[in-house]
DNA sequence: CTACATAATGTTATACCATAACAAATCAAG
DNA sequence: CTTGATTTGTTATGGTATAACATTATGTAG
């Protein structure tokens, strides 16, 4: 698929919420789990995570890219992917494969199997628990006898908001 | 041919079977919805779905390309990728996101939430059912208002035959 | 403190995935 | 047969991702 579909101003998360705060104690987590797993939560690394956390919607790699050399640090591929591959390694990002974009967790830390919301119409994207659907699936691939070590959950739909709005025509999933 | 008797929602990938029946019961699949949605199972397409069930994995569109080619089709990448459009819009072929690549449907015709278990030695990709996994995401969604229109499920792991050879360290992916 | 090993950053170059836009051929219907 | 829509094919381009290597920073043992 082509480039972010990804709406320029849209949140990550559905409900409204003291931002600040969320990414504050985002950060913290992740200065946590780093510090706990003795990698290396530095500047570029850092600086990527905020960016997601700021912006609370998920970014191409390319957009990531942009506001890091906007700032000083390398204008090649390879510092976003490595910076995000880094975060993703420990859990603080996750990859959302349907948009070819990435998304801060906003729960980092805690043991979940997440599911995302992408919602068609204004592309706002939430992430849900997904513990009871991992468990379904589990189930379902035990009976072939294939074990799961990676799970993905990704929805295509309406958020709130748009679901009253009407269907002003399908933007396709 | 009138609708499969049988197509129990298991995994065929991973199972031996008759694997020229499979592919001759998907084609006889596929020319039945074709016929019924007036929609044309053009040569191309039709040879395009064929590679994909006779490889039983899920294949890249430029290695669909490179086949097709070969047998004296178009050789640029819009061939490929309208053939796949194509059956991906009837249902014969799923597309998984996160191989960036296309897999048959193993029971097309058949209302199905389907679920992807991606081996990640092997390569070898089965459909398992993901009703339940579907109906417990759906509850999640729920609880934020978002409806959920598509989602997909996709697995990564071992499959039967990886997982008692061991892990010979990971091929990965 | 120095020297070494390791990890992180940055670069260039390239590969891979996907679509827009247009021309020619094919087909279905009147 | 002519018309209009569909399909196939092309060229060209754009978005996504990684390999490979040079340089710099960091941590650690001596």
């Amino acid at each position: 698929m082509p480039a972010p579909a990804v709406h320029p101003d849209a949140p990550l998360a559905f409900a409204s919420h003291d931002h600040s705060q969320c990414l504050g104690d985002a950060m913290a987590q992740a200065e946590a789990i780093s510090a706990a797993t003795g990698a290396r939560l530095t500047p570029v690394r850092r600086r990527a995570l905020e960016l997601l956390l700021e912006s609370h919607r998920a970014m191409g790699a390319y957009e990531v890219l942009e506001r890091l050399a906007a700032e000083g640090y390398g204008k090649q591929p390879p510092v976003a992917y490595r910076a995000l591959e880094f975060l993703v390694g420990l859990g603080l990002v996750h990859r959302i494969n349907r948009l070819n974009a990435f998304a801060a967790c906003t729960h980092p830390g805690q043991n979940h199997t997440p599911a995302f919301l992408i919602c068609r119409l204004c592309h706002l994207v939430a992430e849900a628990p997904a513990a009871r659907a991992r468990a379904a699936l589990e189930a379902s691939a035990a009976t072939s006898g294939f074990i799961v070590e990676f799970a993905s959950f990704e929805a295509v739909g309406l958020c709130p908001a748009c679901a009253v709005g009407g269907d002003p025509r399908g933007v396709q999933e």
